[in-house]
DNA sequence: CGGTTTTGACCGGCGC
DNA sequence: GCGCCGGTCAAAACCG
């Protein structure tokens, strides 16, 4: 089962990798050409820049990396946006270790978006700093420990904030070669990957096969 | 019937 | 020390 997306309204079913987005245009989140994407390197806890915290700083016009700091770099001197992500990618894995989270703030009103890897929903959790629930994901596949959390901006419940945690320890199912990485977590596939895609390889499952590695680290109840 | 999603409960960390 | 909050688990419900 490929292609199977809860909770979403039917009509809005990304069947093959599509998102649709506020406006009526349907349109591949993959290829939402960075314009719709906004993407946001986030030290623990820095997504809600709302309030909460001012770690983060919304990105506007130009594509801005954060730092843990919460300083920012732009990336606008690059010569395409595919550039300038990944030479903000870069950057940011120059200045942050290794395991730091990153975030893609995205204007969809889908709320999974196909990355090349399939992930298992594990939970479901409203959050103080949202009127918005944040859902938890984690790789598939056995052994892998990135996990993924996704929730809509409570500001602008239009925009989808997705953060990766973790990286990867095998190959994404499709188009490896063409993933965007920070990290070696790969984020994003590039427009090359896209047409290339299956029909959506983001499933949900929650038996306990992935579980084992990964059992409460207190065993209670 | 098997697989997937939902959702309440539990746990640990952090701040006060 | 206590309470709050976020993250995770797992049983039950749901769906194809």
């Amino acid at each position: 089962m490929d292609d199977h997306y809860p909770h979403e309204n039917p009509n809005l079913k990304p069947s093959y990798n599509y998102t649709h987005l506020t406006d009526g245009t349907i349109t591949d989140p993959l290829s939402l050409d960075f314009e719709l994407l906004q993407y946001l390197m986030l030290a623990d806890h820095g997504i809600h820049d709302h309030d909460s915290t001012p770690k983060i700083r919304k990105a506007s016009s130009e594509n801005m990396i954060m730092t843990e700091e919460g300083s920012a770099e732009s990336l606008t001197g690059a010569t395409s946006r595919n550039d300038s992500i990944n030479i903000g990618v870069k950057k940011a894995a120059e200045k942050m270790g290794v395991g730091h989270r990153v975030a893609f703030r995205t204007k969809s009103e889908l709320e999974v978006m196909n990355d090349g890897y399939k992930w298992r929903k594990y939970g479901k959790k409203s959050v103080k700093s949202s009127p918005n629930p944040r859902n938890y994901y984690k790789c598939s596949s056995g052994g892998c420990n990135v996990k993924k959390r996704v929730e809509r901006e409570r500001e602008d419940p239009s925009y989808v904030i997705t953060t990766y945690e973790g990286v990867h320890n095998h190959d994404t199912p499709s188009c490896s070669d063409h993933l965007l990485y920070y990290n070696h977590t790969p984020l994003m596939l590039s427009s090359a990957c896209r047409t290339n895609l299956q029909p959506t390889t983001t499933t949900h499952y929650n038996n306990n096969n992935n579980n084992n590695n990964s059992s409460r680290s207190s065993s209670s109840s």
